[in-house]
DNA sequence: TCTGGGGTCCTAGGACCC
DNA sequence: TCTGGGGTCCTAGGACCC
């Protein structure tokens, strides 16, 4: 193609579970709504048939919050916080399960819907994506409103899009004026409109990275532009300090990926108690094998095989420790990543109640005829110890 | 009343090979 | 009695993202 300057937009749908949700119990809409609850969340409907609705003060367990609607983000409840705590805050919010089945389908619908624009369109999720939108004609702005308004006309909810020069600006930018938003960003406003910013607002500088940037007096991505490449690679390492610089910079040359294939996949959960390694084995031992068979299942419907299966355990006190085993064949089936994860729980000290037990499979490859390995089954099962 | 589930990528050491 | 050096695979842990 040509040397035209790249331009990347980056669209991200506006509190997308619970305004999925709204378009189903539009009587909650400008309520606070937490989505996130299990079953006992499901709306009831009356008689008269008016619905009652679970309120978040009625929640027990360990789970957190999916999503909240923007009245409920007013009171303090956001993504990932604990629900109980998430109580506290907004007891009288309303309180619904997620239902991934019907976030699948408005993304496909909004997806498909930018997909009547141009197919240089990069997954991110079920909520996001990236555009490129290079080839196209017509002026920025006028192209993000119309590819707004096809998104709406499609799924009747609201999206916020930044068009910038890279992938980089372009998710910065679509937080910028949400929701509903539409911001154009070009280098020349990395100064008044990126600099000001708190450094943890780039993609790539999470929790800890942001935490090690606050202690050396680097709070905003100014102050990262300004600081000595010196003192970054003093604290984060020659790599990741370049690219600390580079993105100060608004510098990302990263392409727009159309299609990629999976590594892993995997199952987890966590239990609504910590387990005792023994005395809870009669949990413990099922919940491995109905997880190995969930994944064989999710293997056999995307058609991959792996050759690599590992475990996950999550203490009470919330250490983690994984274990993998690669076998000589690729395997997919229920039984065989039984056996393996077996085989593998068998080399971690069970020594703490357990919060949590996942299991992977990973260095996927494309199940032609995907056979089931025999993994030698010596001795105890895990848990039996 | 803390802290889900499904992913990707990076690092780093050791094994093993040439 | 001096111990080089790639390259690749495997494993474990951790940061980060949605």
């Amino acid at each position: 193609m040509g040397d035209r300057p790249r331009r990347i937009a980056h669209l991200d749908m506006d509190a997308f579970y619970a305004s999925v949700e709204l378009l189903r119990y539009p009587e909650l809409r400008g309520q606070p709504v937490v989505i996130g609850g299990g079953r006992n969340a499901v709306p009831e409907t009356l008689p008269d048939g008016t619905r009652r609705f679970a309120r978040l003060r009625d929640y027990v367990g360990r789970g957190v919050v999916t999503t909240s609607t923007y009245e409920a983000r007013a009171l303090g409840v956001f993504s990932a916080m604990g629900m109980m705590k998430a109580a506290q805050l907004a007891p009288d919010a309303f309180l619904l399960p997620t239902d991934f089945d019907a976030y699948r389908h408005y993304s496909r619908l909004f997806k498909d819907a930018v997909h009547t624009f141009t197919d240089r369109i990069e997954d991110r999720g079920i909520d996001e994506i990236y555009v490129d939108l290079t080839d196209l004609e017509g002026e920025s702005r006028a192209l993000g409103s119309r590819i707004k308004a096809a998104v709406r006309q499609a799924t009747g909810l609201t999206c916020s899009i930044a068009i910038a020069p890279n992938k980089l600006l372009a998710k910065i930018g679509s937080e910028l004026d949400k929701p509903d938003g539409l911001t154009i960003l070009a280098m020349a406003d990395l100064e008044s409109r990126i600099w000001p910013l708190a450094a943890k607002k780039v993609n790539g500088i999470g929790p800890r990275a942001s935490e090690r940037l606050d202690s050396i007096g680097i709070y905003t991505v100014g102050d990262l532009a300004a600081a000595d490449l010196g003192l970054l690679q003093e604290h984060f390492g020659r790599k990741y300090a370049a690219w600390l610089a580079r993105i100060a910079r608004g510098l990302d040359e990263r392409v727009v990926v159309v299609s990629s294939e999976p590594k892993s996949m995997s199952r987890e959960t966590t239990f609504e108690r910590d387990m005792h390694v023994h005395k809870d084995r009669a949990v413990l031992t099922p919940a491995l094998t109905a997880l190995c068979e969930r994944l064989a299942g999710d293997l056999a419907r995307k058609g991959y095989s792996g050759r690599t299966v590992g475990v996950k355990i999550k203490f009470a006190d919330f250490k983690v420790v994984t274990r993998d085993l690669s076998l000589p064949e690729a395997l997919a089936d229920a039984a065989s990543i039984r056996r393996a994860a077996g085989a593998c729980l068998k080399r971690v000290l069970l020594d703490r109640r357990i919060r949590l037990i996942g299991v992977r499979v990973s260095a996927l490859e494309r199940a032609i005829e995907s056979k089931s390995l025999a993994v030698p089954t010596q001795g105890l099962l895990p848990f039996d110890c």
